[in-house]
DNA sequence: ATTCAATCTTATTATATGAAAAATTTTTTA
DNA sequence: TAAAAAATTTTTCATATAATAAGATTGAAT
């Protein structure tokens, strides 16, 4: 491989010339540039990192690190919880991220409060210069680690204080879906809402009250079921409700895309027909609610610039460390398919 | 941040003996290694790994190409081919890695005939010491210029001469599929391929007329409906095949889960019922199979062990580069769930 | 038993890696 | 001739490794 003192020879200028050139600096002359580069050209150098990384004390790295409050699920199970929003998510990264020198590494991470003292291992060996903290549902020691080695970073999915984040107004975005089937008649909507826990959970309880409450129908605590984000969640909350309660609604709001899918299971069995004998509307747009059959209406985050901006909020962030904290929310938007119909 | 100098001082030796003592050396007495450690300890030291990089001419990253044929596409529409293969076997990876001392950096890359000349950024500008090349559908020119650059690599989905690869045998499996359903009783089974370009297509067919020739049952052409491995051409293919047709099939074997979800969705519209009145099976079983309603019984390729063997054979050739080569299949199961019944 | 060279252990010094940036020098321009 | 511009030399980054040195041990000759 070609250095740039190779690259100096054939140019007949010096190592630091090559360098200034290649680092656009202003003081070169035209044709000593010209020169430069047709030997760069001709030799076919490309610089070497490490040594850039070396000596200007940066890696050209940044890290993703999905974080989990458990270890490896195993995605396929019908009980698991899924990654698309780290995949979703990541895609926007990506597409931002190639059109700058930065490589993108990823770690997955288990932030339990088993493991509060420890850190990424790219972060630990300072394997990259800032770090994209993707997920909603992890311990908060985690963060204080990182802040604490002051290494730049964005949230995904969630906000902190003074820290940059992109995340999605949970309330308002149930608020978008629930409403939504109010304007097709429903008025006795199951709302199958996630673990008392987590903050989410609670905001989109709070946008399911508010459509509720600015459409005038009374709330009614047999019409809320409680259960894990997951397929299976969605399914016994479901089963619960409509086995236990003496209810009858018309319509059924997930908290996520694999709790209607839950829901649908349940309903197939039972023989209730979708979106004849009951509607579903969900939160989430993923891969599941568009290739669910029928298809989910669901209220789409957006995840695709979720991630983008994020991208952009790092780039930003280590371009310039003093800028304001940014706390960017996406907006969603309802996407009408198949699983809903007017009454 | 402390360096190998800082503990060099502490421990009261040389830079050089506490590089020994870190690289393992045997000619290092005891007490010295212990002393030497001790005060790596105290420091809190971590080595720069920009500057292992540049003295040891290695990168400590190795690289993740997911390969496409086509740019960006959509994750999340009906239409279009999911990445589901590459974020399957990529967790077999990260769980061999971890324990490693790479990290693990992603480039997603477009292998068309228009970039055939064209490297990957983290090959080009050597980021990593050896690269996963995931996916079956691309050009080959872009594999032959990775062998120019002579980077170490392993490809998963499919096979080449003379490079380290982890695959499936796509006509084996597709057989146990369609055996499966002849052992339920069915006869009349109607078989969705993939575009006829593609090797697996083919492989595919051939374990499809290896079930049939086996059990003794004629194979008739108007039986086999070609479509892209998308949702939406299971469903155009299915509905084609039944319109146009005069077929009667009782069952429907298709070539990928979103192909299996299309048809579904066919089935939905024309009021079929799965499995009572058609079954369907399945090849590949990702989490669109997991999460059908009703659950699709599929052919499992074991992704995760995919990319488990991967990343052991990749970590194997960095070690010995002059090591045989390995081309390994790994096997296959069916996963029964509650899209078949017996007739 | 004593001495001295040879050998083995163990550690140190010197050098190399490839590029950036600070400090200088040379060249050009005003 | 001074000032400005352009290029060069030198230093630095943090580590690995080759070359070397110091000290301890062994062994043979006296």
């Amino acid at each position: 491989m070609p250095t740039i003192y190779d690259v100096a020879i054939e140019a007949g200028v010096s190592k630091s010339t090559v360098s200034l050139v290649i680092n656009n600096s202003p003081k070169i002359r035209p044709e000593t540039k010209y020169k430069v580069l047709t030997a760069i050209e001709k030799l076919g150098y490309t610089p070497n990192i490490a040594a850039i990384e070396l000596t200007t004390k940066r890696r050209l790295n940044l890290g993703m690190i999905p974080v989990t409050n458990h270890d490896s699920p195993k995605r396929t199970d019908f009980d698991s919880i899924d990654d698309n929003y780290y995949h979703d998510v990541s895609r926007g990264i990506y597409d931002v991220m190639k059109n700058y020198n930065y490589g993108l590494l990823t770690e997955q991470f288990t932030a339990t409060s088993a493991n509060s003292d420890k850190l990424p291992n790219i972060v630990k060996t300072k394997r990259v210069d800032g770090v994209f903290i993707i997920g909603g549902l992890f311990d908060d020691s985690f963060i204080k680690n990182l802040l604490k080695v002051k290494i730049p970073m964005v949230i995904l999915g969630r906000t902190y204080p003074n820290i940059d984040s992109v995340s999605t107004d949970s309330k308002f975005a149930t608020y978008i879906g629930v409403q939504y089937l109010i304007s097709k008649g429903h008025k006795e909507i199951l709302f199958i809402e996630g673990p008392e826990l987590t903050p989410s959970s609670r905001m989109k309880k709070e946008g399911y009250n508010l459509a509720l409450t600015e459409a005038g129908i009374p709330f009614r605590e047999e019409l809320v079921a409680k259960s894990e984000f997951t397929a299976l969640g969605g399914y016994l909350a479901v089963k619960d409700a409509l086995t236990n309660q003496n209810i009858k609604p018309t319509a059924v709001f997930t908290s996520s895309d694999a709790m209607a899918v839950g829901a649908m299971r349940y309903f197939y069995e039972k023989n209730v027909r979708i979106p004849d004998q009951i509607s579903i509307a969900t939160y989430d747009d993923t891969i599941l609610a568009t290739h669910a059959v029928p298809a989910l209406t669901s209220v789409a985050l957006n995840k695709d610039q979720i991630g983008r901006q994020a991208a952009r909020l790092l780039l930003e962030r280590l371009r310039n460390p003093k800028k304001e904290v940014e706390n960017i929310i996406v907006p969603v938007n309802l996407v009408e398919r198949d699983s809903v119909r007017s009454i």
